[in-house]
DNA sequence: GTTTCGGTTCTTTTT
DNA sequence: GAACCGAAAC
């Protein structure tokens, strides 16, 4: 493969050149914030690449879409249009991407249905009912789905996680094990998995069938992990079963930014990588090119909080600049009107409103301020709490699309026919029943049947919707799912829309968005699991959304990892709030969480840093909360910040 | 017996 | 704003 001349000494500073150059064999880079971690991984893409490793040879593993999708355009860039053989997605990509070939060895058709939490929750929902253990002492479907993420991604017990869990053992760890096993069973059934699945079973599939791993060992020369500090113990072991034979494997990370534990990450997996490969080379990046130094005095001064870490200090590049700024404020309603005001400060000093981002929490704490926002007329936009493919009228259409690829899919089915008038939860489950649990659109004979089953008013509409069931196949419409999604509007859920939505104008656009996307897809199979496993439209809703324009963004600090803004404000510095209550009581480990959450807000400010403190918060019963300032601000020492009441800035 | 509608409650974080 | 619950409507 031809690679146009890269000069690496220049384009690279020391610390990133003895990365992307070092030696075959396993790999730890610990970068901290803002040190230039995308660029050595895409450069060390780049120089594999240059050494004649073929890109089919490299698997690249990455948390988040986005993630995946920025490094491999990077690389792109540097390389050339031949990189984009090389692997590279999430891990759950990769795993779906595998198990789609080798299901049939687990039991699976190939044609598996993914589920994403709703329908995952939908699920376990009806589990509860069946057992008849519904109750008000229950936990719901969320805590549960929660429990049994717990237990499969720490390789435990359902019960041993609900007896640590519930300590005063108001819930019974057998009943919540039943539950689990009626919900691996009906997913089994319904030719399903969910997103833990994809991961357990790509691991089983590895560890049982030998024949299977062995090709992939063979054919992953090298493998690079970002993010290492946020993987789970299953993550952590297929890459190491992946890497096994080859032994190159890279690894980067910062375990400052390991913020991913309640969904089963362990930061031990990269403390513990140089005493798993004994040989391994360790690489330090800390030289910071993002912010200026008093932000990072602060970020080191937080992190200080935490000692059990990999020492690492954040080395300033840039030339001083103003100190970062608490404002002190006495609620929501006055912290959403300063953070107006600092916007529009910042605009007048020159900054663009895309400069800025709001970080939180948790979304509700950002309610307040949508609706200051909206008054003042003020262009946002929102790394949503509601994804773009969870949304009903996305899933409502692609639910037609489910069940015309995998017969068995009884959530898709149900969703379908309970459009239909006077069909509910009970009809459509007698009609699935009645159906035999399996609803083959390609067969006339079931089709007819489906048909004779329903009522008048509901059989009428039915009628609209057949044909696409009737012509999928002959017409190749499974090459081809807009067209599919595009008849069924028209025959059916345009005029659906109108009487359910308030908003179906949008809603309506939105599907039309989503006719466009599928046009990138040769295969409605691929379209399905690509929507179930990509949360958002994310790069491609912010550029359509705005223009690229002049919009601030509102995120969670979750969604805003990896990400950097001249400009960061950052809300409800409040104990209990952030550091969030819940986080505090669930395990001894929330505080370091909590405190690396705020390390990871801090670090994404290049210029600007803001902390909101506001001290009371109404209560639904329309009595007041008082507030602490968070721990977080107390440890920052005082020469550090500017510190503010508001209105006297 | 079901569906549908209207009112109430409570918001962590994500693939 | 959506998920849950209870009561009216079919």
């Amino acid at each position: 493969m031809s690679v146009e001349k890269i000069d690496y000494t220049k384009e690279l500073n020391s610390e990133q050149l003895a990365a992307v150059t070092a030696p075959d064999g396993p790999l730890l880079v610990l970068a901290a914030a803002g040190t230039g971690k995308t660029r050595t991984l895409v450069y060390r893409v780049a120089y594999l690449a240059g050494r004649d490793v073929s890109p089919e040879r490299i698997l690249l593993l990455t948390f988040t879409n986005r993630a995946a999708k920025e490094m491999l355009e990077r690389a792109h860039v540097l390389v050339g249009p031949g990189i984009s053989g090389v692997w590279g997605g999430t891990f759950h990509h990769m795993s779906n991407r595998i198990l789609r070939r080798h299901a049939p060895l687990l039991g699976y058709q190939r044609d598996f249905t993914i589920l994403d939490r709703d329908d995952s929750k939908t699920l376990v929902s009806n589990c509860v009912k069946e057992l008849g253990l519904s109750g008000k002492e229950f936990p719901k479907p969320d805590i549960l789905l929660g429990l049994f993420g717990s237990a499969v991604n720490r390789a435990t017990s359902v019960q041993k996680v609900v007896e640590a869990k519930f300590r005063d053992g108001d819930v019974d760890p057998d009943n919540v094990a039943k539950v689990h096993g009626q919900y691996e069973g009906r997913k089994k059934k319904l030719g399903a998995m969910d997103f833990d699945d994809l991961l357990v079973n790509c691991l089983k599939l590895f560890r049982e069938k030998p024949e299977v791993l062995g090709p992939y060992q063979a054919q992953f020369l090298h493998v690079l992990v970002d993010e290492y500090q946020d993987t789970n113990p299953i993550q952590a072991e297929l890459v190491d079963m992946l890497a096994a034979r080859n032994r190159n494997v890279l690894v980067v990370g910062d375990d400052f930014q390991s913020i991913y534990s309640w969904r089963g990450a362990d930061f031990r997996n990269i403390m513990s990588f140089p005493e798993r490969y004994k040989d391994a080379r360790i690489y330090k990046l800390e030289t910071n090119y993002r912010s200026v130094p008093e932000i990072l005095e602060v970020a080191n001064a937080c992190i200080a909080g935490n000692p059990l870490q990999y020492q690492k200090t954040l080395r300033a590049t840039r030339s001083s600049h103003r100190k970062p700024l608490v404002l002190r404020m006495r609620d929501g309603g006055e912290q959403a009107r300063c953070v107006v005001d600092q916007i529009r400060n910042l605009c007048r000093s020159g900054y663009r409103m895309s400069d800025i981002a709001v970080l939180y929490r948790a979304h509700y704490h950002a309610m307040e301020l949508q609706m200051e926002l909206a008054r003042e007329r003020m262009p946002y936009v929102i790394t949503s709490g509601v994804r773009f493919f969870e949304q009903a009228h996305i899933k409502d259409v692609c639910s037609l699309l489910r069940l015309l690829e995998n017969p068995s899919d009884e959530m898709a089915f149900m969703r379908l026919v309970g459009f239909l008038p006077g069909v509910g939860p009970k009809t459509a489950q007698k009609l699935w029943n009645e159906m035999g649990g399996r609803f083959d659109t390609n067969d006339s004979a079931q089709r007819m049947k489906l048909k004779s089953m329903l009522k008048s008013a509901a059989k009428e509409l039915w009628l609209g919707v057949e044909p696409i069931l009737e012509t999928y196949r002959a017409e190749h419409l499974d090459e081809d799912g807009g067209e599919a999604i595009f008849r069924f509007v028209e025959a059916f859920y345009g005029r659906h829309a109108v009487n359910v939505f308030e908003d179906s104008e949008r809603r309506l656009d939105d599907i039309r968005e989503l006719i466009l996307y599928t046009s990138r897809f040769d295969k409605v199979q691929n379209f399905l699991s690509d929507i179930a496993l990509l949360t958002n439209l994310d790069a491609e809703a912010e550029n359509l959304a705005s223009g690229d324009g002049e919009v601030v963004r509102l995120s969670t600090v979750h969604q805003a990892k990896g990400l950097e803004w001249p400009a960061v404000i950052v809300l409800w510095m409040s104990e209990g709030m952030f550091p969030s209550a819940r986080s505090m009581e669930e395990s001894s480990e929330g505080e370091a969480e909590e405190r690396r959450l705020f390390y990871v807000a801090v670090t994404r400010a290049k210029d600007e840093l803001c902390l909101c403190v506001p001290e009371v918060r109404r209560t639904r019963d329309g009595g007041m909360m008082y507030y602490l300032p968070s721990r977080f601000i107390d440890e920052i020492p005082r020469e550090m910040i500017k510190d503010v009441r508001a209105g006297f800035i």
